[in-house]
RNA sequence: GGCGGGGUAGCUCAGUUGGUGAGAGCGCACGACUCAUAAUCGUGAGGUCGCGGGUUCGAGCCCCGCCCUCGCUACCA
C-alpha cells in the first residue's frame, strides 16, 4: 500500500547567504522524505533556488558580472554545497533560471490569461529596491544621517523611489470565498493550527489583487504576450513547484508527483496558503496537499536574522559536532511548528546527553558485552516480551508521529528504545548473569533484547542521522544498508546474528563551544 | 491600532473537551553499580503555573481587565 509524498523546501533567494535556518528546513524536509522512502513511497522532494528580481541583477552589477553567471556562481559555491554538507538527499533541484522553469511559467500565464484572472492596470508605489517591494506609510520612517528629511524604508534605512507602473494583475480578490472553503473542508490542508488561523483570519478581512509584473527592469521571465514586463518574482518562484514536476510538458510526470507537499517557514506560510491555492484554482490544478508552517530558530531569545547579524553557518557546527548531530539537534530539540531556541550550550548539552552518553554508549556497552559473553555472536533467541512490546510500539509511535508532522515526537519514539535500554541493562546486570553457568539462557536473551532494540532504533534514526545509523545497524549486524530497510517493520528486523567492532558513534567533545 | 503566539521548577519546554496533593528532559545533590564513550541506574531537590478580579463544588487550563514579550499587518527561510 505504497503512496506518492513530493514534499518541497521554498526556493531560496541566491543572494542570501545560507544559514541554520535555511538548514533547518532542509533537514526537515529531508528528514521527512527519507522517512517515507524507507515507507516505500514513491517519493520526491524537491528545492532549489529562487534566482531573479532587481536586487539580484544590481548585485551581479556591483560585481561586474551578468546576473546570470552571478547566480551560476552563487548556487555553485553556496547553495549546493550547503546541501551536500547537510547529506540532504533531495531528488530535484530547480534554478528559476533553467529554461524548464521559464517554460512552464509562461504556459501557466498563458492559462491564467485565458481564464479570464489576469488584467491590465494601473499601480503606483514606493519601492524600496532593497526590500524588492512596494512599501505603504506604515513601512516608511523618518531617515537619519545622509537622508534626514527623507522618508526611507524602515528595514534597509534608504529612500524609497517612487514609481509609477502599467502592470499586469491576477485576480486574487475573487478567491476569498473559495479559500475559505478550502480551509474549512480541509483542517490539515494549513499546518501547525496557528497558522492556519492566521493565514484564515488573514483571508476573512478581505484581498485585493496583486500586481505580478514589472517593466522597470528585465531580470526575470518575460510576460508571454508582452515582453516588456517581466514576471514579479514572488509570482514566478511559487511556480517552481509544478514547473519542476513536467506542468504542461509532460503530463504524465505531473500526475504522478503533483500535488506536494510544502515545508516553509512561518512567515512565507501565507504566500503559500493563500495566495498559491489561489493561483492553483485559477488554473484548474489540483491545490496542494499541505502548508506546514514550521517556526523561527531564536537566538539569544531572539528571531535569527541575517539583518542583525545573528545568522549561524552550519558549518560552524558540524565542524564541531558532526552533521549527523546538527540534524539530530534540529529535528529533536524543536518542536516542529513551533519557534525553538538555539543555543551552543544546548546543543553541546544535549549532544553529549542524548547521543554520546545515550545512544553512543549503549552501543559501545552492548557490543562489547556480545563480544565479551557470547564472543559476538548474538544469542538466536527472542527479546523479552518487554523490549519487544517497547520496540513495537515506539515504531508504530515514531511513524505516525510523522504523520503528523511531528518530527521531534518521531525522534522522542526511537530514544525512547534507547532510554528503556539503558535502564534494562542495569536491571538485568548481565555481568552478573555472566558469573553463574545456570543464567546463560537469561544472559542470552537480554543481550538478544538489547540487540534486537538497537537495530530497531537504528533504522528509526535513519532519516535522521543517515551516517550514524548505518554505522550502528551495521554494528549490530544489520544487512545492506539502513535506508532501504522498511521502516514500518523497523521491529520485525533480523540481521546477520554477529556483532562488529566500531568506534565510539559519537565521542565525547571536550572542548569549549565557540562563542555564539 | 488590528490580528496571532507566548509568559509553568536554574535552563528548554509538556500540560486532551476544567477535577486524585502541578509534570518531563537537562543541570544540581546524594546513593547504587562496573558491561560501557569518567558513561549507566535510582532517589531527591518544594515553582504565588505573568498580575488583579469573576464563573464553578473545583481552574494552569473558562470569562473580564491589565502588564510584559515575540511575530505578522500584503508579497526575503
Amino acid at each position: 500500500m505504497s503512496e506518492r509524498f513530493t514534499v518541497t523546501t521554498p526556493i531560496y533567494y541566491v543572494n542570501d547567504v545560507p544559514h541554520i535556518g535555511h538548514a533547518y528546513n532542509e533537514v526537515a524536509t529531508d528528514v521527512l522524505a527519507r522517512w517515507h522512502r524507507m515507507r516505500g513511497d514513491d517519493t520526491w522532494m524537491l528545492t532549489g533556488t529562487d534566482e531573479h528580481g532587481q536586487k539580484i541583477m544590481r548585485t551581479a552589477a556591483a560585481n561586474g558580472v551578468s546576473p546570470q553567471e552571478w547566480t551560476d556562481r552563487l548556487v555553485e559555491t553556496a547553495w549546493k554545497p550547503q546541501l551536500e554538507l547537510l547529506n540532504i538527499a533531495n531528488d530535484d533541484f530547480i534554478r528559476t533560471t533553467e529554461e524548464r522553469h521559464k517554460a512552464g511559467v509562461r504556459i501557466f500565464l498563458e492559462r491564467l490569461k485565458d481564464a479570464g484572472y489576469i488584467y491590465h492596470g494601473e499601480f503606483e508605489g514606493q519601492y524600496c529596491v532593497g526590500c524588492e517591494e512596494y512599501k505603504t506609510a506604515n513601512d516608511l520612517v523618518p531617515g537619519t544621517g545622509e537622508f534626514e528629511g527623507q522618508l526611507v524604508c524602515a528595514i534597509h534605512s534608504r529612500p524609497i523611489e517612487v514609481v509609477r507602473e502599467a502592470n499586469y494583475f491576477f485576480k486574487l480578490s475573487e478567491f476569498g470565498d473559495r479559500l475559505l472553503a478550502l480551509y474549512d473542508e480541509r483542517p490539515d490542508y494549513v499546518q501547525p493550527e496557528h497558522v492556519r488561523n492566521e493565514v484564515r483570519q488573514f483571508v476573512k478581512q478581505g484581498l485585493t489583487d496583486l500586481s505580478i509584473s514589472r517593466n522597470t527592469f528585465d531580470w526575470g521571465i518575460k510576460v508571454p504576450w508582452d515582453e516588456s514586463h517581466v514576471v514579479y518574482v514572488w509570482f514566478e518562484a511559487l511556480l517552481n513547484y509544478i514547473t519542476a514536476n513536467g506542468y504542461g510538458v509532460d503530463d504524465e510526470l505531473f500526475a504522478r508527483r503533483w500535488p506536494a507537499v510544502h515545508i516553509v517557514g512561518k512567515d512565507i506560510a501565507r504566500f503559500h496558503a493563500v495566495i498559491w491555492p489561489a493561483m492553483q484554482m485559477a488554473a484548474g490544478l489540483p491545490i496542494s496537499e499541505h502548508v506546514f508552517g514550521h517556526g523561527w530558530l531564536l537566538v539569544g531569545g531572539e528571531k535569527m536574522s541575517k539583518s542583525k547579524a545573528t545568522g549561524i553557518e552550519p558549518r560552524q557546527i558540524t565542524d564541531v559536532f558532526g552533521v549527523d548531530a546538527f540534524r539530530y539537534y534540529f529535528s529533536s530539540a524543536i518542536a516542529f511548528g513551533s519557534d525553538g531556541s538555539f543555543s551552543w550550550e544546548d546543543l553541546d548539552a544535549r549532544y553529549h546527553s542524548e547521543l554520546a552518553n545515550g545512544l553512543g554508549n549503549l552501543a559501545s556497552r552492548v557490543i562489547a558485552m556480545v563480544h565479551k559473553y557470547c564472543d559476538g555472536v548474538v544469542p538466536d533467541v527472542a527479546p523479552d516480551d518487554e523490549i519487544r512490546d517497547l520496540v513495537t510500539d515506539a515504531v508504530g509511535r515514531a511513524d505516525s508521529a510523522i504523520d503528523r508532522f511531528a518530527i521531534d515526537q518521531a525522534v522522542d519514539a526511537a530514544m525512547s528504545i534507547v532510554e528503556r535500554l539503558n535502564g534494562y541493562i542495569t536491571e538485568q546486570a548481565p555481568w552478573v548473569l555472566a558469573k553463574d553457568e545456570a543464567q546463560r539462557d537469561r544472559l542470552a536473551q537480554v543481550l538478544a533484547s538489547n540487540v534486537h532494540g538497537i537495530g530497531a532504533a537504528a533504522i528509526l534514526l535513519a532519516p535522521i542521522m543517515p551516517a550514524s545509523a548505518q554505522a550502528l545497524w551495521a554494528a549490530v549486524g544489520g544487512e545492506g544498508e539502513v535506508l532501504e530497510q522498511p521502516i514500518r517493520q523497523a521491529h520485525e528486523w533480523r540481521g546477520t546474528g554477529r556483532v562488529t567492532t566500531v568506534p565510539p558513534l559519537f565521542p565525547r567533545i571536550e572542548q569549549a563551544a565557540p562563542a555564539a
